[in-house]
DNA sequence: ATTCACTTGCAACAATGTTGCAAATATTTT
DNA sequence: AAAATATTTGCAACATTGTTGCAAGTGAAT
């Protein structure tokens, strides 16, 4: 059921419907928590080439579709921004949390980022708040 | 003059005496703000290994010598701990700050990381958080 | 000085990321 | 619906980054 809803998606974002483009974006509308780069090659079989994925999550950044996240692995995941960020700049001011046993990354939309002051001369343009430890379905 | 205080932490965290461990250990001494894996094999010259340097930061990392910053762009940065950590577990609350202008990555130690309440369910172990923006040498 | 443990560099390899280009496909125009 | 145009894809070739086993080198202890 999310094919429409990916292409939908898609048109909003004038980006061309391509079986690529769907699938991917399919598995970011099914899967919820954060992909990696490598994550999204396993998922989609062996049907994209690397490159494909590669310009493909490019393309969805650029236009606003996904945010990336900063891990301490060296392995960028990405998530789905909510509707309000598509139009036009993003507002992607939530925490996010790694859960340190089941691995996955998780956008936890109503946990705001609290303000931060600092010290005379630093301008803050984006503040990135990470948590890791046990997550919801991993803590029973 | 770093010689000397490198010598010291190696000796106080039971690392035997290297020529690469002294040297690298003096890169971080000398330079204030985050290295990352590239910059120190830069600024080491041709004189390591590569393998040695990975081998090197992997040893500081267990022994509490440095601590490690996640970034948005797959290449993770590591900064000297302060002495307080080197004594057992990490003191590491400090908020870390990324300018957009220099590159740099700084440890902002006076700048604690605020307490953060999560949703029913989610145990939290460990909080980073990245502010980016201009850093106060580059703002002016 | 000798011994023993640890560290290093090398080589070989795996994994990840980038680029140019021609073929394939999607979109727009006629 | 077909042709024209713009965009996307896969491939190949390459660059960069990270990992491992092992023999030789070096540091620390006796
Ligand atoms: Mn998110
Ligand atoms: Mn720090
Ligand atoms: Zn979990
Ligand atoms: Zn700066």
């Amino acid at each position: 059921m999310s094919e429409k809803k990916a292409e939908e998606l898609l048109k909003k974002n004038q980006l061309s419907i391509t079986g690529g483009r769907r699938k991917i974006l399919e598995l970011f509308l099914q899967h919820d928590g954060a992909l990696s780069h490598g994550d999204i090659e396993k998922k989609a079989g062996e049907k994209f080439d690397r490159v494909t994925v590669y310009r493909t999550l490019q393309a969805f950044l650029e236009k606003g579709l996904i945010h990336s996240i900063p891990t301490s692995d060296n392995s960028i995941r990405y998530a789905l921004c909510k509707d309000e960020c598509s139009g036009g700049q993003h507002r992607d001011d939530h925490v996010h949390f790694i859960c340190n046993t089941c691995g996955n990354t998780i956008c936890l939309e109503d946990v705001t980022v609290p303000a931060i002051k600092l010290p005379r001369g630093y301008v803050t343009e984006q503040v990135e708040m990470l948590v890791s430890g046990v997550c919801k379905s991993c803590n029973r």
